[in-house]
DNA sequence: ACCTGCGGGACCTCCCGTTGAT
DNA sequence: ATCAACGGGAGGTCCCGCAGGT
């Protein structure tokens, strides 16, 4: 019966995420969680021996998801700027279509989580920003330590954005072409010469058209 | 005796926005507002009838305070995006040293509190930059409404950027000197010429010396 | 400047009646007393140092109103079944109009208060009976303090009677006369003749007419 | 383990309604129901999710209670007045035992309780009454509405009566006698001949002698 | 004498995260 | 994996002083 006992931690899993996405962690209770996933509370602390381990675990599987869907990109090829930029879309796309992402982010930010987050995907991308720097595709002036930052801040920037203008499970594409026209915007003037995302490579497009992540129940 | 009342509210304004600011809305109960304010319950609930109240008392002083520090640059003159660019230091600035400021956008950021911050700076910065579009101060390429959202997205992600970073009441120079770097960065690669901001007015430099604002008991 | 006060004193009754007598006691607090008065709450605390004082004196207020109400009857002639009829005829009447008898009656239900309802009236209508009885006027099966009892528990059922069927300040023709048709019911099973009652003395029925009290601000 | 909850909420419920019917829904507090009942206050909650829920689940129990005291005697045979009368007497008796549905009486007078408790057993109660008026039992001058609204008014009443002599838990076999006495009075006065009440049948001679519910922590 | 603004805590209802017995 | 029980606060109301003005 060991099916049984991952498809409901799986289940307890996705409605916490949902609720912790929506509400926070102080604002998400045992009870709208048991309520939310159909399970019994003794259930719930069977699996999760306290509140603060199911946020844990609600951490490690957003992360987790974002980590293998940034796996791909970088087993692309490219110049380097475009995967950065091809990460920072895949990234947004995440936490707009992802409530375990969103939930995770969210999470890190409501405790004082050391920085998982940023450890999961900054590394690459300051990597790729130095070699974008030693190959001159990088402005003069620009300094990559700085540029990581601005990419770092830009994600954060953007999971606000999002969760102000789209409700929870609700996909806003007015909103995701905007933002890929603003990564377009910043990382145009950053480099030396235009980048342009190749069609046949995005990710993201296909991302934007359904949302293959497993539905909560309400 | 209207001024000991004035002086009581102010004291428990400052303990909330600080305990807000750090804590969150859920995450600061009246017992620390009081015993960090040193006033009774009943003082608090006389002042303020309940928490909602409060956060909204503590967001309209943050707005109000930023209002003002952001009318002095509008009053100056220079080019429209050195005026943009400005206004978004002086954001920044704020967010890094003022708690009250700082509190105001938590709270607005947790409770759904229909984008008072939001329309108190950017329909000026929407101006100012539809503005430099029109005179030829922004790249050909570039659309206004983007820009404003670029806005808007760093100002957010540069609070978090900042609430990861530094302690409360900590100045943490470096990460000021890299906003600032960052912005220009940002700036520039928007703008058909280098921005350049004039030593002479850097209402800025001033701010980042020292904190001018009334400390709280701990 | 006595004159205001005994003004506001009055006021402060008149609303601490009203809502003594629809939430009781402890449903009723100093902030609804004061906002229902108009008055301050230090006003408030000036007149009566305490609930339970003001208390109190709605209870002695609602008593003096009754005893000078129910003194007109005793001054007049008539059998003293015929007076005990009136009596309670009154007694109900008082009940179904003046917010103050009835806060004055709830308000001793409540709290432990020694019997000073009973105490004005009872003691006349108990000496009424004894006579009633001496001059052969009640059945021979019949005790004088069985009737007594029996008058005293109809006067509180018909107390919570009027309590359940009319809301405050409204009065009803319909229950009112009811009450009138019980009274002589229970007072004609218990007589050796029946009762009738003179229509020129009959003081209940202007009082079933009108409502001469002053009126209170919602 | 279903019986020790059971057991506890039991427990709850006759603590409950004994400081209910002591001191009112307003006056009794969650920490004096806790102590009394010798759990705490998670379990209390746990079995009754708010305080008005517990109200409520005190109420349906002494309707219960007096609903199934009273089916015994109208399941026996007798003159229609007879079963009046004894419905009347089981009901005071039950008021002077039972904390339970003396409890529950308060509470419905307390709260806006939709007459549940007049319900159930008023319409058998004036289907008596017509039978009577229509079998001649009644004397002529009677309206069988106004002998049940009398008959209403004397429950209350008595409640009333018995809540000023009675002490909790105190039976006082006088005040017991004295309101046979009085509804043997009114009864009486009512019918064209007088009622007698079969000593063999005499459900509230067992009532007066014991107190069958269970006693309570004090 | 009369009134007010302000402040002080104790207490109440109830929800929360958690743990034992089974 | 469950039912039942546990306390610890949470936000909020309440009744009431007390200094100061008129």
């Amino acid at each position: 019966m060991q099916e049984r006992a991952a498809l409901t931690r799986a289940g307890i899993l996705q409605a916490a995420a949902t609720l912790f996405d929506r509400n926070g962690y102080d604002g998400t209770s045992y009870s709208q969680i048991t309520k939310s996933a159909g399970v019994s509370l003794g259930s719930l602390t069977f699996h999760f021996a306290s509140k603060a381990q199911l946020a844990e675990a609600v951490q490690a599987q957003g992360l987790a998801v974002a980590q293998s869907a940034l796996k791909v990109i970088t087993d692309r090829d490219g110049s380097a700027m475009e995967q950065v930029l091809e990460t920072t879309l895949e990234l947004t796309g995440l936490l707009q279509e992802d409530v375990r992402v969103r939930a995770a982010l969210r999470l890190e930010r409501e405790r004082r989580g050391s920085g998982l987050w940023a450890d999961m995907w900054l590394p690459a991308v300051h990597a790729l920003i130095r070699r974008a720097h030693a190959t001159g595709e990088l402005r003069d002036s620009v300094e990559p330590e700085d540029v990581s930052a601005l990419v770092e801040l830009l994600i954060t920037g953007a999971d606000n954005y999002l969760r102000e203008r789209c409700q929870a499970d609700v996909l806003c594409a007015g909103v995701a072409d905007r933002l890929r026209r603003l990564w377009h915007l910043v990382m145009d003037g950053l480099c030396v010469q235009q980048l342009g995302l190749a069609e046949d490579r995005d990710c993201r497009a296909g991302c934007l058209r359904a949302a293959p992540q497993p539905a909560s129940k309400p």
